[in-house]
RNA sequence: AAUCCAGACCGGCUUAUCGCGUCCGAGCAAUCGGGCGAGGAAAGUCCGGGCAGCGAAGAGCACCCUACUUCCUAACGGGAAGGCGGACGGCUGGUGACGGCCGUUCGACAGCCAGUGUCACAGAAAACAAACCGCCGAAAGGUAAGGGUGAAAAGGUGGGGUAAGAGCCCACCGCCCGUGGGGCAACCAAUGGGGCAGGAUAAACCUUAGGGGCUGAAAGACCAAAUAAGCGUCGGACGUGCGGCUGCUCGUCGCCAGCGGCUCGCAAGGGCCAACACCGACGCGGGUAGGUCGAACGAGGUGGUUGGUGACAACCAUCCCAGAUAAAUGAUAGGCCAUCCGGUAACGGAGGACAGAACCCGGCUUACAGGUCUGGAUUGAGC
RNA sequence: AGCCCGAUAGUAUAAGGGUAGUACGACAGAUUUUGGUUCUGUUUGUGGAGGUUCGAAUCCUUCUCGGGCUA
């Protein structure tokens, strides 16, 4: 059971999520940027390279700050997500060996809910969500 | 013990499991083990430094900042001690104007007898002085006691004096000038003289004294990769030119080549014009947006001794104490400690203030549940 | 992270330290059969707190909010 969550595991690259989020805006077409609204997310992805081996996805956590002006919720918030996510992303990997082919490589979770929730409602949807994927 | 005031400090603790960042060690590697891992404000960016780059790292002016004194400090607009002044409370002196002592607390606290400006309304009059009512006088005129206005009206109180009055005269209070004394100084107390200079405002211009070059880690250095060497507009030829570390002046540094045509001249040489190239500025287009250093040993923390009223300094011992970069410091389950609610109690339930490092320090300011300590005041109780 | 501006009525924008205006709105009334146009009147404001001053939108300090610039 794989629990963790390394560097290569969260999106960095500026060109990667310049392209995540300039294709999410037109989302619909295959082979572009897929987009979903699930409480209290909405999620962006980008389907894996066929080319490139099977990997773990990267992924990013957004909280906007128009509606958390505090730099202490934002941070909570993020790290309850990542910790969901950390917690539950074998559901990606369904023979418990890795990830298959069909999961995506990069995904963004904006946060949408004008309140802090609790981890529990977090994980739930969070499930939810990746189930989906 | 309670309440209030002032100052200083703490700001949840702990166990287990799963994770994250970084450093060290082991290993060929996968990985494993160990250490450390947010704050008193990390915040606001209001000051001061370190550090870095930038014209001679030029000068003067402008501009900006500071403002009782002495000291502390790398420096400061910060702090300490002292002085002076105000407010409040208590006691107290004097007929009165006005003082004296003690305590608490506050003060951007240099200079409007260098100059200039402004002072609405009201009021006779707002600063050169004058005179509305009034008072005195037969009048000419004298007067600034009283009235009222205002934030402010040309010293005040008591007495003498006078036609009525007035520093006109006297005493005291205040003010100004001087003398010697104490104190490093701000200033203090004493003493002599002068009937008295003369409103407020400098967080108004200003004066005096002191200080400030500018820009900020997206500074800056290096490695790797990639694009371009294209287009457009404007400007430029030894000058009243363009550019450069805010503005202005001076200075200084850099740039300004060659060719052609027309023309003046006997010539040396000069003038004008166009295009291209060059240089500079701005814009468009296109490309890259990876890594290393800066950057974690410092005006460092803790403890002690000594010096100093104190801020603080010196010395000794000891410790290494976040270092990310789309950015770690988290999640879950227990126990404890405060707090709140229900209950006589056992107990049950809720639930943890303000707030998250980003080059680093010293301050200031603002936010903050609850708690601890010290000093002072008042009230109550006991011995 | 650093730096720089700004805040006046519902909106836009003025105001030498001395009674806060102007325009468009909104509301009411008049004109009109009704509505519009037009005319008259009314309403509403200096972001908060403290200070300097006799007196503050203005000067100073501080907080809050909004906006902009910097590879």
């Amino acid at each position: 059971m794989q629990q963790t969550f390394t560097k290569s595991e969260r999106l960095c690259s500026k060109k990667v999520l310049g392209e995540l989020f300039k294709k999410g805006s037109a989302s619909g077409q295959p082979g572009l940027a897929q987009t979903f609204y699930l409480f209290p997310f909405r999620v962006l992805y980008l389907p894996q390279d066929p080319e490139s081996p099977p990997g773990w996805p990267a992924i990013v956590i957004t909280v906007p700050k128009r509606t958390f002006k505090r730099a202490v919720d934002r941070n909570l918030i993020r790290r309850r997500v990542r910790e969901a996510y950390r917690l539950n992303k074998t559901s990606l990997a369904p023979n418990g060996t890795g990830p298959i082919k069909s999961s995506p490589a990069s995904i963004a979770f904006l946060y949408t809910a004008k309140q802090i929730i609790s981890f529990e409602e977090i994980e739930k949807g969070m499930k939810l969500a990746l189930k989906k994927l």
